[in-house]
DNA sequence: CAGAATTGGTTAGTATGCTAACCAATTGAT
DNA sequence: ATCAATTGGTTAGCATACTAACCAATTCTG
C-alpha cells in the first residue's frame, strides 16, 4: 500500500525535475522543453511538418501546439506557410537561427541525459525503460471503449523514411503504427 | 544514442499519460491530481498544515499552491484560518465534504495505481523506482551553488535549527524528511 | 534592542498542457 | 455529384506549474 504509493509521486517527482533541469540548461539559448523538443523533432524530419504532425510527435494535443508555434514563430524560431497541396495545412519550417543552432542545442540535450543517467547501469536502465513503458501502454488504454471519433494520441517518432510523397499528409494511424514498430515498444 | 534518447520522452509520457488517467477517473468527483494529492497529504497530516507545508509535501512551489488552495477553497474542499501562533501563517483544514469522501477518493486513486502496475513485477518496480529516484536526485542537485537568498527547491537543506516553538512550525526540512519517511523512498 | 536576514504568503506574468466548440477543406459513401 | 464524416487548424477557457517582486511578520545578530 505505501510502496505503490510513492511510485505517482515519484513519476512526476522525476519528470518534473528532469525538465526543469532541462529548462534552466537551455534558458541562456532562450528555449524550453518544449520548445527545443519541437525543434529537434522539426530538424530531423526530412520535410517540412505540418501541425497535426508535430502534435503527434510531441505527443501533445493540437492547441498545444498551436500555442507553442505562435511562440516559436514570435521568437523567429520557425516559419509557418501554407500547404500547396492541401489547403487545410500549415507546413512549419525551421528559421535560419534554429538551423544555425540546433546542434548545439541537441548537444546540451544530450549531455544533460547523460549527466542524469551516468550511474545508472545498463540493465537497470532498460528494466526502467521498460517498467515505464508498460506503465504508459496501461494508462492510455481506453478504458472500455470510447468509440472512434478523434483518435486518441498518437506518439510518433522520428523515422528517417524518405518518401512521404506527398510528405505532409501522414495518417495518424499509419503514424501510430509506424511510431510503435520504429520504437520497438510492444 | 537512440535508447537514452527516449528516456526522457518516455518519461514525460509516462507521467502524463498517468496523470491524465487518474484525472479521468477522478473528474467525476470534481478532482484532479494535484487536488487529490492536497486532499491526501491533508487528510494524512496529525495537525493542520501551513500552506508552506503544503508546498513542500506536495514538491511545487509556493504561488503554485496559492492558486491550487484557492480553487480548493472556492469549492468547499478546504478553509484557510490565520494561525494563532503566528500571524504569517495560515493553517488549512480540510473542509467537512472532503473529509466525508476522502476515503472513496483515496480508493479510486489506489485501484489506479494497482491497475497500472499489475503486470509489472516486484523486482522490476523496485529497480525503477531506485532509477527514477536516483534520476530525480541527480537533477536536483545544484549544478554548482546557487547563491543563497531563498532556497531553490521544496525540497530544502535549511539548518538544523531545531526549535518548532509551538508545534506547528514544522520546518521545511523536518516537512521534507517526514515526507520521504511516509514514502519511504530514501 | 535595532537592523538584517529569513520565512509565509500573495500578485503578476508566462509557459505548457487540456477539453470543448467551431470553421474550412478534403475524403468517402452512396 | 452530393451529403456526411473526417481532418487540420483555431479560439476560448481552464488547470497547473514556474519565476520575479513584493509585503508583513518573525527570527537572528551584533
Amino acid at each position: 500500500m505505501s510502496n505503490d504509493e510513492t511510485f505517482g509521486q515519484l513519476l512526476h517527482g522525476t519528470a518534473r525535475a528532469w525538465r526543469q533541469k532541462l529548462d534552466q540548461r537551455l534558458k541562456p539559448m532562450g528555449l524550453s522543453q518544449a520548445k527545443w523538443r519541437t525543434l529537434m523533432h522539426l530538424s530531423i524530419a526530412p520535410d517540412a511538418l505540418t501541425q497535426a504532425e508535430i502534435a503527434a510527435r510531441l505527443g501533445v494535443e493540437e492547441p498545444t501546439v498551436v500555442a507553442l508555434l505562435h511562440r516559436l514563430e514570435r521568437e523567429a524560431w520557425v516559419t509557418r506557410t501554407n500547404s500547396p497541396h492541401d489547403r487545410r495545412c500549415k507546413m512549419v519550417l525551421l528559421g535560419r537561427r534554429a538551423q544555425r543552432v540546433i546542434a548545439q542545442i541537441n548537444a546540451t540535450a544530450d549531455k544533460l541525459r547523460h549527466e542524469l543517467l551516468a550511474e545508472i547501469t545498463e540493465s537497470d536502465l532498460k528494466t526502467c525503460m521498460r517498467v515505464l513503458a508498460r506503465v504508459r501502454d496501461r494508462a492510455e488504454e481506453s478504458d472500455s471503449r470510447q468509440s472512434a471519433t478523434r483518435p486518441r494520441l498518437a506518439r510518433v517518432f522520428a523515422e528517417p523514411n524518405g518518401q512521404t510523397k506527398r510528405g505532409h499528409s501522414i495518417r495518424r494511424k499509419t503514424a501510430r503504427r509506424r511510431a510503435r514498430e520504429a520504437s520497438n515498444e510492444t
